[in-house]
RNA sequence: GCCGAUGUAGCUCAGUUGGUCAGAGCAGCUGAUUUGUAAUCAGCAGGUCGUGGGUUCGAAUCCCCCCAUCGGCUCCA
């Protein structure tokens, strides 16, 4: 007999052997059909693997994460078997279970191309082999035998993966005619997976490295219900409405031109009055921080960046320099604007009491980014930095990068932010050569980080070997409406600049010291932010941020005179009103102003005109009543009062 | 940059196997209507079918180059 430890802490004996499903299936029938996999010990098992000893255990259901990847990971391995019979010969790379679903990348035979013209085929043939109602079974092998079966059969992925596993933790997994090497664990058979939906096929590196060659990579996921699919589904097209491309269309706040050339945003007026309120409102928060402005121009000499090392590591990558036409001279738009700001910092000598210095600017820089990687708004070539870089001396840093997590956190606040990840990236210590500066400085600026992070009470997660080539950084994260994750907010330590443009300060010593700086975009890009902002609100904008926050609709030109008057006394109340004159029904002027989303509808007809009141519309609330024009003009800055006192600055 | 898909009026889309196939709705313009809380009616105008080649008696439709967009991969100072 085994004692098997339940997650509540009770302990219940069985028979040696016994497995997690028949676990279930003793506490409850209907528990052994929901059940999808088992923790023994915090290690993810299948349900049918035999229990050879005490163990502490938990079940998993599809509403745990490690039900779903069993699930999903079943499902991969169902399509592979689906491949393998539609598309003879395929080699099979890996096919894990992810986030939302899973994929499997493979390489068809004969030079087969997937599209996503086959992916109904592929879907049926999955269906036909689900109910089956295959068992996965688990098999302990040999590397040798291992090698050898895959050797066989010409897969040259799979010998590769088996090659660099230690022999004796090799297992196998049979399911129907297919075979996979896989660490599992799996579902104890297919029946369970009764809805399949194939999303897309994309090409993928094998092994991540695009020197080596592309594999096609097949998406899909499974749900238990037909029901669960339809919902998903449904989710995806309601998240495609809040896409940041099709409403900055809709809501005319940028546009891009084949002409002007990709990855270049234009911005719209609407789009241009919000992000002057964006701003507007970082400016007066880094006036209470302690922050100058300076503006610098958009191209710098060649020598700039040479000297700040720039030019060096991606001089290959940016666009290429120009000329000047007499003399030659090399100039570069400007990818970075921390060395306009070094030069800036050099202008004038400066004492340990002048620290820090912290230098401002919303600055434009250019980057030649891949023309694939290009994405409306998130990602393109010409950008808008709110930049600062902050000039201290080392033992100021952790109090800067404090003040500079309160500003993320005050700007994430105001905007209603809530589901962001923070990532400190540190440097990779087995490979310590990519790195510029010394082992001493970066291992004070991580922890100079680390603590700062502690102290703010900041959730972090922490990655080795994603720091920048000068330093080590904080990143704030968030998701677009399909998942995707975007970085927004970054801090970062520079050891580096200071040294190549020999930036100094006069300490109390008298002596000569080298600052450290620190670079910070708690927006990131205007361009990214308004990107993530337009989704997370679906073009909703808070009163304070609306590019227009009132609409005047007279109801027949009888009323035109009265509605300028309305226009005009909110217009003198800064408060942004427009009037809608068209010769249209108050119906159509109320529908097509709730699509652009402007926040108040002032309704004005004879009676309002008499009364010297409008009648109020709330955007997507429908009818506040009548008020005077007055009472319009509070309502209207006591919610942006309420709204905008999350700015509140704490220094 | 790589793999795959897509590209028809300002926008959203129809265009069957190459032969009155250059269309519709919305937006725009003109006129009528003077309107009370999510689309008033009528008329007009608008496109070298992404660009450039090619095949053909004939190409939006077939082939090739290029450009852009979309989904991923890789990259992201």
């Amino acid at each position: 007999m085994i004692k098997i430890t339940f997650p509540d802490g009770k302990t219940k004996e069985y028979p040696e052997g016994i497995t997690g499903k028949e676990i279930a299936a003793g506490i409850h029938p209907a528990l052994a059909k929901e059940v999808l996999s088992i923790s023994v010990n915090g290690e993810i098992w299948d349900l049918t693997r035999p229990i050879t000893g005490d163990a502490a255990i938990r079940l998993h259901k599809w509403e745990d994460e490690e039900g779903k990847h069993a699930f999903w990971h079943s499902s991969a391995h169902l399509m592979a078997e689906a491949l393998e019979i539609l598309y003879p010969g395929t080699k099979f790379g890996i096919g894990p279970a992810i986030e939302n679903g899973f994929y499997y990348d493979v390489d068809p035979a004969g030079g087969k191309v997937i599209t996503e013209a086959d992916l109904p085929e592929i879907e049926k043939k999955m269906q036909e082999l689900a109910r089956e109602k295959q068992t996965f079974r688990r098999e302990e092998i040999s590397k040798k035998d291992a090698l050898q079966l895959y050797r066989e059969k010409g897969d040259e992925y799979k010998v590769e993966l088996i090659s660099e596993l230690e022999d004796g933790t090799i297992t196998l997994y049979r399911s129907g005619h297919f075979t996979d090497l896989c660490r599992g664990p799996h579902l104890p058979d297919t029946s369970p997976i009764k809805a399949i939906k194939l999303l897309n096929v994309a090409g993928a590196y094998w092994r991540g490295d695009e020197k080596r060659k592309q594999l096609t990579r097949i998406y899909g996921i499974t749900f238990p219900k037909q029901k669960m699919l339809d919902e998903y589904l449904e989710m995806l097209e309601k998240a495609k409405e809040r896409d940041h491309r099709k409403l900055g269309k809709e809501l005319e706040l940028f546009t891009f031109s084949q002409k002007v050339g990709q990855g270049l945003p234009l911005w719209l007026p609407r789009g241009a009055r919000l992000r002057d309120k964006l701003v507007d409102f970082l400016r007066k928060v880094q006036d209470i921080y302690g922050y100058d402005p300076v503006v610098t121009p958009h191209i710098g000499h060649k020598d700039l960046y040479i000297t700040s090392g720039h030019y060096d590591k991606y001089g290959k990558d940016s666009f290429r320099p120009m000329k000047t036409p007499q003399e030659g001279e090399e100039f570069m738009l400007k990818p970075m604007n921390c060395p306009h700001h070094c030069e800036i910092y050099k202008s004038k000598p400066h004492s340990y009491r002048d620290l820090p210095v912290r230098l401002a600017e919303f600055g434009t820089v250019y980057r030649y980014e891949m023309s694939g990687e290009l994405h409306g708004l998130t990602r393109v070539r010409g950008f808008t930095q709110d930049d600062a870089h902050i000039f201290c001396r080392p033992d100021q840093l952790k109090e800067e990068f404090i003040k500079v997590i309160d500003i993320v956190f005050l700007i994430f606040n105001s905007l209603g932010f809530e589901d962001y990840d923070a990532q400190i990236s540190l440097r990779d210590p087995a490979d310590t050569e990519k790195y510029i500066g010394s082992d001493e400085n970066w291992e004070r600026a991580e922890q100079a980080i680390i603590e700062a992070c502690a102290e703010k009470k900041l959730k972090t997660r922490t990655v080795r070997g994603e720091a920048a080539f000068y330093g080590p950084k904080l990143d704030f994260m968030v998701r677009d409406v399909l998942g995707r994750k975007w970085q927004l907010g970054t801090i970062q330590v520079d050891y580096n600049l200071p040294e190549r443009f020999e930036l100094e300060y006069i300490g109390a010593d008298d002596q000569r010291h080298r600052p450290v700086m620190i670079h910070r975009a708690p927006f990131g890009s205007l361009e990214r932010f308004v990107s993530i902002l337009i989704e997370h609100t679906g073009g909703k904008f808070p009163l304070w941020l609306a590019p227009d926050q009132a609409i005047v609709l007279p109801i027949s030109e009888k009323t035109q005179d009265y509605a300028k008057k309305v226009l005009y006394f909110l217009n003198n109340s800064d408060i942004r009103t427009l009037i809608d004159n068209r010769n249209e029904k108050i119906g159509r002027k109320i529908r097509d102003n709730e699509l652009l989303k402007i926040p108040y509808l002032l309704i004005v007809g004879e009676k309002e005109a008499e009364s010297g009141t409008v009648s109020v519309r709330r955007q997507g609330e429908g009818d506040q009543g009548v008020m005077s024009l007055e009472a319009f003009a509070g309502l209207v800055k006591e919610e942006i009062r309420k709204q905008t006192a999350a700015h509140t600055v704490n220094v």
